[in-house]
DNA sequence: TTGTAAGCGTTATCAT
DNA sequence: ATGATAACGCTTACAA
């Protein structure tokens, strides 16, 4: 039987690639760097072989110890399961890529402490830069990064009292788009639901825009629900007061189930939320909960197609690609006051919202 | 305006703190290191003083390059979009925590060459060890890794010619448990959907077991369809094929619609093709597509529950914390031919494959 | 109990 | 064109 992982005979050192190619250690530190001018196309050629040889990688950890920079930035995301924070990250990688960066992937979990814990960490390992995707909105637990400490960019929210870049979505806008569009679609009765938003900025935004788009008309009437996704008591009883809302107004319709006679619309503020929401629908109304409620949503979740439920769709590459640019200038020493980057969201329009 | 980075003041070295404490650098290295016993109180208290003066904090880096390990793991996922891989994460992060590890995440997304990239990158950055989920299996791409390079822990699947620890579902058994709830329901043809499976371990076993469980019985058929995802003509083809056969058997019908009449089952090999399929169906029969043909997949993604479908569930937290457990394993010497570790799927019975 | 000095694997400085 | 040699920030003999 074979030892998978036998006594690691020692990796090469460019002291070895040195001695092995009959040199000095700067000469090999040169053929890394690229210097070949300054090399004689002989001594270039042992080096070569002699990498070859050993096998020799550089020790990147060295590297960034005498350099004072590792090309490390840290990504700290708050919740992997949202698919917002998937598309994001790919773009950041796509971004990294092509600027020469090592991503380091942060998950938090949804866990305040865990935020805490690797902010530090990255911190200790030097990192860069980072693009945090933050949960909560404590200053303190950010404290090692920002105005003054590490450059940050922040995603997809602010963070009260800390001065950074930030890139996300164009709240007020998007939410205007998808509000007029049930407005068009006939709705007279739209429930924004949404989870605790007054500390959460793209929340707040979303709210306030939702209720800034039914200000200029009469016809239809909104409301503004807060689901609390981790208490499942609360949950239940908003979920309960959604279904009193659909149905009061189902009472009043003599032709139900008639498909054109939905006026009722929940609009969901985001993946989670119009998760769960679906899920609340299918079990009470079975398959055929759409034609008892319309369903939009912020987020655009790989099951929204076949739930068939209109979304608007953030464009997460570009936030993430975008957040490691801006990250990028301020690591390469740009200054000035802090930028915002909003990017417009695209309505998707499925059967949901069709009458 | 502020400036949200300005000209950063050098981090503090231990260097620093042994002057601000008047002290040598040893005795703070020894403070750091937890040491207590070996420094007076005196001294204990100027250089905890000097340190929260001087806001250090050690360098990890640094740290890593002396002793020779940086507590730095690499773990590389095939595909983040797979819920799959988002649940495993979650087992590797916990158990790093517990451990000491800090995880670095990277991203294949499907990529090869990224996959090749990412792991000469762990490997210059010294990772201690690494996990990984394999996109595909040429040996040479995964080269500096397992027997002899870094030690290594594979998940989900094997890689042809790697000798190394493996840690992923028991398919045989899952796949049996399915396929068996499936004969018991009375469907009398199954066909089970899978990606190309000759080079990717688990779907190969995942196939043959699910010939093996049909071949102890006569009444009802089995057939393996291979679904290309990343080829739009080859897909639309399959799905052809697919809808001819649920369509033929229909026709044989007379009582249709019915629901207890149905008597096809398509059987998803993973989360994606199980996506797909159901995107499909949803779009030729509409939201009561499961009146139509039952469903049922390995891999529990999120809408699984609201759209209703059986599945088999992967202990996907256990199968990373595991796997962080056998590579810490490893790193700590510990030799020994290489070891699997299966772990048993749970079956989650819903409506769509009810009568 | 405390400190000095060597060295981890690089790169930068300065000779040659 | 090439190569000693001194850092980078830390740990660890080894002294004192």
């Amino acid at each position: 039987m074979s030892h998978p992982h036998p006594a690691a005979p020692r990796r090469a050192t460019i002291t070895d690639v040195a001695r092995e190619a009959g040199t000095g250690k700067t000469s090999v530190s040169r053929y890394l760097n690229g210097e070949l001018s300054v090399l004689s196309p002989e001594l270039r050629a042992r080096i070569e072989a002699a990498i070859g040889r050993l096998d020799y990688q550089p020790n990147q950890m060295a590297r960034g110890l005498k350099r004072g920079r590792n090309r490390l930035i840290g990504m700290l995301v708050a919740d992997l399961t949202n698919p917002y924070s998937v598309g994001v990250l790919q773009g950041v990688e796509a971004a990294c890529q092509a600027l020469g960066y090592m991503p380091l992937i942060c998950h938090a979990a949804n866990e305040v402490e865990m935020e805490r814990r690797y902010l530090q960490l990255l911190s200790t390992y030097r990192v860069e830069g980072v693009i945090v995707n933050a949960l909560g909105v404590r200053e303190e637990t950010l404290r090692p990064v920002g105005d003054g400490g590490i450059p940050a960019v922040l995603v997809d929210r602010m963070v009260e009292g800390l001065v950074a870049d930030m890139v996300g979505l164009d709240n007020t806008a998007a939410v205007e788009l998808a509000t007029r569009h049930l407005l068009e679609r006939g709705f007279d009765d739209i429930w924004f639901v949404v989870q605790p938003f007054e500390r959460v900025s793209s929340r707040r935004l979303r709210e306030a825009a939702f209720r800034a788009a039914l200000d200029g008309q009469t016809r239809a009437r909104g409301h503004t629900v807060v689901l609390e996704l981790g208490d499942a008591a609360a949950l239940e009883e908003t979920l309960a007061e959604l279904d009193r809302a659909v149905e009061a107004v189902f009472a009043a319709q003599p032709d139900f189930p008639a498909t054109d006679s939905r006026r009722v619309a929940l609009f969901a503020a985001n993946a989670p939320v119009a998760l769960c929401l679906a899920r609340h629908l299918n079990a009470r109304h079975g398959a055929s909960w759409q034609e008892h409620v319309a369903l939009l949503s912020v987020d655009d979740p790989e099951w929204a197609e076949f739930a068939g439920i209109t979304t608007i769709r953030q464009p997460t590459y570009q936030i993430g690609y975008r957040a490691v640019e801006f990250l990028h200038e301020r690591i390469d020493g740009v200054e000035g006051a802090a930028r915002d980057c909003l990017l417009p969201g695209e309505l998707i329009v499925r059967a949901s919202t069709s009458r």
